[in-house]
DNA sequence: AGTATTTGTGCGCACGGATGCACATATTGG
DNA sequence: CCAATATGTGCATCCGTGCGCACAAATACT
């Protein structure tokens, strides 16, 4: 049997699905995060916050995570920070996996 | 703007994708168990324990915890079970998702 | 300049999940 | 039936992460 070599599998990995971008969006928080501001269009950190159960700077942290991740654009406006969901960016990562795991395993 | 609705955003999530299939999928530890078990074919628990830097133990969690969400597939033979990836499973899961992202975001 | 508003951040707390040990269960072989 | 081997499980512990409070930073408004 072929021995094991950890960093060959996480290279593997890495190659065929951007874990750190589903893990980010799979979380349920997160998740409920985007769908809401694809529902919703473009939004502040302060609206937001409004309408979930969890201290504003919570949401920032989340909306910070889903940024670095590509998940979602942001905008600076005066004070304001305006979110939106990174539609393409979503599709495209989504389309990518679907097809790479199809090579490697189909 | 739309009110907000927690159980309407999460139904929405699950219902285009399986934020529990790939919660487990992504994870570390067990996406890496995943690509060693698919360039094996079929292995033990005991086999795939000897070559990760975990206890039995907790390889063993981790295939359960796939099992369940139908990443892989088992079968036991006397007292050993033998576990394997389910390659179709796994392809549709990432198309679906795809696909309903697509329609969902595009 | 001074105050108010919006967002970012340091910090400590708490909770959930991962981990490993010890033991239970199942199956084989003698 | 008994010993040996493979896997499942209860339990305590540890560690990462989420969480919210308090405060800092940035910007607007008068």
């Amino acid at each position: 049997m072929a021995k094991y070599d950890p960093a060959q599998c996480r290279a593997l990995i890495r190659d065929n699905v951007d874990i750190d971008f589903f893990r980010v969006i799979c979380d349920p928080v997160r998740s409920e995060l985007l769908v809401y501001l694809a529902g919703a269009g473009e939004l502040t950190i302060g609206q937001i916050a409004e309408e979930f159960p969890r201290d504003r700077s919570v949401i920032s942290r989340h909306l910070e995570m889903m940024y670095r991740l590509g998940a979602i654009t942001r905008r600076k406006d005066g004070r304001e920070v305006y979110y939106k969901v990174a539609n393409e960016t979503i599709i495209n990562k989504f389309s990518e996996a679907a097809r790479n795991m199809k090579a490697l395993l189909g």
